[in-house]
RNA sequence: GCGGGUGUAGCUCAACGGUAGAGCAGUAGCCUUCCAAGCUAUUGACGGGGGUUCGACUCCCCUCACCCGCUCCA
């Protein structure tokens, strides 16, 4: 499939648009329309109903450790500013960079250094992203390069500085950047601040800065200790969360799959430090086969464990959900879920403050005077078990999905297109998501065969007792074919027609999206027969 | 961020330095007794901003967005 045709689909009839669209868009930020909205709100419903609320904490799930508690938790978009700089994002995301013109390299601004060098009245700024006297070896070999001189000629070169940083230099147009062959190509420093900034209050000084949240994990774990005060929960347990995030992405791309303002579906969860690798298991298992369960193909989808070089600085084990997109070239997957061993990092650095690795240790980032770079929050946030008599640390696997980049594969695996014979039996195309009966945003569509002879009224009865049960749909107009072939483009999995044998006997056809298989119901039993349909509890007849 | 490409109606595609056309879709009605495109009527577009010109959808510049390739992706 090409991406157009779905992204085509999804503008006409109302999946997704472009945000802002009647003012040209804006790169990386998506509106969800009609239809969307309900897919995505089924994807978000379906996850949170199989994670938190359908979780029976009183047994063992299969291929779980042991029992465990789910609660959930909706935390705010912004928070104080410490808590991104003690997670360690502040420092990661908040860089400035200098591009060159000529290499399309990128440098960060504080990184690049170099030192002032004049030739025949010439005066340039050779910089370097080497240290020490690797640094000045290269400067000069630069510095004879560019001024077209041999090595034994050095002496005419009149070094007027010692190696400085690059932040020091007030005209870049001087500067001969690391990797360039001419002087002057590298862009003025910018502010790439992968978090958007925004103020708290009226005033915007820098003492009132604050940021759109780059994951939702961060406020389940300052609210860790307000969790256990309030509801009893004990070891082991999750905390969930839904909510939107913010990154600015450098390159928004892929329809949906990297955008600027997107929605996370994250677990934290807290465990003893010696089952942390047994639960970590059954994490990345069983976020695996909900993908697999709502329909995603097994040769499409894979679980990738991280290579340790991939490994963030605090995790000890890290897999991927991920998907085989179509607009990615064969054989790559994009990320849909990350399953992570975080240890007790996050914990940790809200109470010591920011953490770096030391060999295989975190210990706290000092700042110049030995001092804790960025403060925790000093709070104790250890657990003591009553059982055992031990406080400590819990552990954390965090499954991180995305709510938008689910919806966009679960889109992508639905579109097929199909033949089916039209009125007179030649051969159509037919355009239909086979979108999972949870995941369809219109579950079932009611029809007249004809509008008349009473069918209209009777189908409009059905309709109204579906109402409260299932997003349901009423369409009279045009050919029943037409109507059906609306129904399959939006993937509703079930329409109810109304026809000249329901006068007779009351009952209806029930026809299956997939298969274009009907049968006959009574028309007392659409609702039930309808919700069971959906739930999986009952099958179309023909394919049970 | 860089390079290349693309931007005309919801979609697919025309035309022209001088009043932007069509098919499909949509809407209203007719016709239709189970898998869209039969009839009638009808809605609807030059991504945005400048410039050149008597006149710009057309030529030029800038910008925005999308696609492809690099770069980036905690």
């Amino acid at each position: 499939m090409q991406m157009e045709t779905l992204v085509a689909l999804c503008k006409r009839r109302g999946f997704l648009f472009q945000s802002s669209e009647i003012y040209g868009g804006l790169n990386g930020f998506w509106d969800y329309g009609p239809l969307g909205v309900e897919l995505k709100r089924n994807i978000r419903e379906a996850w949170w109903w199989d994670n938190v609320l359908s979780h029976n904490e009183l047994i063992t799930p299969l291929g779980a450790p042991s029992p465990y508690q789910m609660v959930g938790l909706d935390s705010t978009i912004i928070m104080h500013p410490q808590v991104w700089k003690c997670s360690g994002h502040y420092d990661l995301f908040h860089d400035y960079m200098v591009d060159c013109r000529e290499t399309k390299k990128r440098y960060r601004y504080d990184q690049v250094q170099g030192r002032w060098v004049s030739y025949k009245g010439q005066r340039i700024f050779v910089a370097t992203e080497a240290v020490g006297d690797e640094a000045l070896a290269e400067t000069e070999h630069k510095a004879l390069k560019y001024f077209g001189l041999r090595p034994k000629d050095s002496e005419e070169l009149v070094w007027e500085s010692p190696i400085v940083s690059l932040t020091t230099v007030e005209d870049l147009s001087l500067v001969l950047a690391p990797d360039a062959k001419t002087l002057g190509t590298l862009t003025p420093p910018r502010e790439f601040n992968l978090m958007f900034k925004t103020y708290v209050g009226a005033l915007s000084g820098e003492e009132n800065a604050a940021f759109l949240r780059p994951e939702t994990a961060q406020g389940i774990f300052v609210n860790f200790k307000n969790v256990l005060d309030s509801t009893r929960v004990k070891i082991p347990f999750g905390i969930a969360q839904i909510g939107k995030s913010f990154r600015n992405e450098i390159t928004p791309r892929y329809f949906t799959f990297r955008s600027r303002e997107f929605e996370q579906m994250e677990i934290e969860f807290f465990c003893r430090p010696e089952t942390s690798r047994a639960w970590y298991e059954y994490w990345r298992k069983r976020r695996y086969q909900w993908y697999l369960d709502l329909g995603l193909a097994g040769e499409r989808l894979r679980l990738r464990d991280h290579s340790p070089e991939e490994l963030s600085h605090y995790s000890c084990g890290t897999a991927d959900v991920e998907y085989a997109f179509p607009f990615l070239a064969p054989g790559d997957f994009g990320e849909l879920e990350g399953i992570a061993h975080r240890g007790d990092f996050d914990l940790r650095s809200h109470m010591e403050g920011k953490l770096i690795r030391k060999g295989n240790e975190l210990v706290v980032e000092l700042d110049a005077n030995g001092q804790p770079k960025y403060r925790g929050s000093g709070r104790d946030l250890t657990y003591f078990d009553e059982e055992t008599r031990e406080r400590f640390i819990p552990h954390v696997i965090e499954p991180s999905a995305g709510a938008d980049r689910a919806a966009l594969a679960f889109l992508c695996e639905a579109y097929a297109e199909d033949t089916v014979p039209d009125e007179k039996g030649n051969p159509t195309k037919r355009v239909v998501l086979r979108l999972h009966p949870r995941l369809a945003p219109t579950k079932v569509a009611v029809f007249p065969l004809v509008k008349k002879d009473g069918m209209p009224e009777i189908a409009q009865s059905i309709y109204a007792a579906l109402k409260p049960h299932v997003n349901c749909f009423y369409d009279e107009k045009g050919a029943v074919g037409r109507r059906y072939r609306r129904q399959d483009e939006v993937g509703t999995p079930f329409c109810i027609t109304v026809d000249s044998q329901t006068l007779a006997d009351n009952t209806v056809t029930v026809r299956d999206r997939d298969s274009l298989r009907q049968w006959r119901i009574k028309v007392d039993d659409c609702v039930e027969v309808i919700k069971n349909l959906v739930s999986g509890k009952e099958r179309p007849p023909e394919l049970a």
